[in-house]
DNA sequence: GCCAACGTTGGC
DNA sequence: GCCAACGTTGGC
């Protein structure tokens, strides 16, 4: 038989500010629901999330900086936090913290990365993430995936 | 704490 | 269907 093919995992940016829900909290809870999403652009990148898929976790507002890796383990369900209306939530987990927290700085001053969402689109709390990109933030974050 | 960017809402 | 007003996000 032929191996079934994988589908590739994709990457993406997730943004908190660590005063509502920190990477600290991700790993003390083990796992969580990404809720509160009340953006049709930001909750459409939800929907396309898969299990399995990678998403940076960056910290808004305060920090600014990517300080970890979370990975998607329930693909998109119901917001239980608005009942009755059309917007999505995803678990995600704890994949992998970076050993260096990657600053917002440092990617601006990368002029490979000037073309990131998270920069050019920088309201949007959930964006899509080049492999390119992703794999150049680990690098900067001393971290392998 | 200010302000720019920008998505959303509602009046017309 | 346009556009002004408004609210929110997030960098500075």
């Amino acid at each position: 038989m032929f191996p079934v093919p994988k589908a590739p995992v994709q990457h993406w940016l997730i943004k908190s500010e660590p005063f509502k829900y920190s990477w600290a909290q991700l790993e003390k809870d083990g796992r969580t629901l990404w809720d509160g999403v009340r953006n049709f652009e930001a909750r459409n990148n939800l929907r396309a999330m898969k299990e399995g898929d990678l998403c940076l976790f960056y910290h808004s507002n305060e920090g600014k900086d990517v300080v970890g890796i979370a990975r998607v383990v329930r693909a998109a369900y119901p917001d239980p936090t608005a009942p009755g209306e059309d917007w999505s939530v995803v678990d995600v987990a704890p994949h992998k913290p970076l050993k260096l927290a990657v600053a917002l700085d440092l990617i601006k001053s990368e002029p490979s990365l000037s073309e990131m969402q998270l920069l050019k689109r920088s309201r949007l709390s959930v964006v899509p993430v080049e492999k390119s990109h992703f794999d150049l933030i680990l690098k900067l974050g001393k971290t392998k995936a």
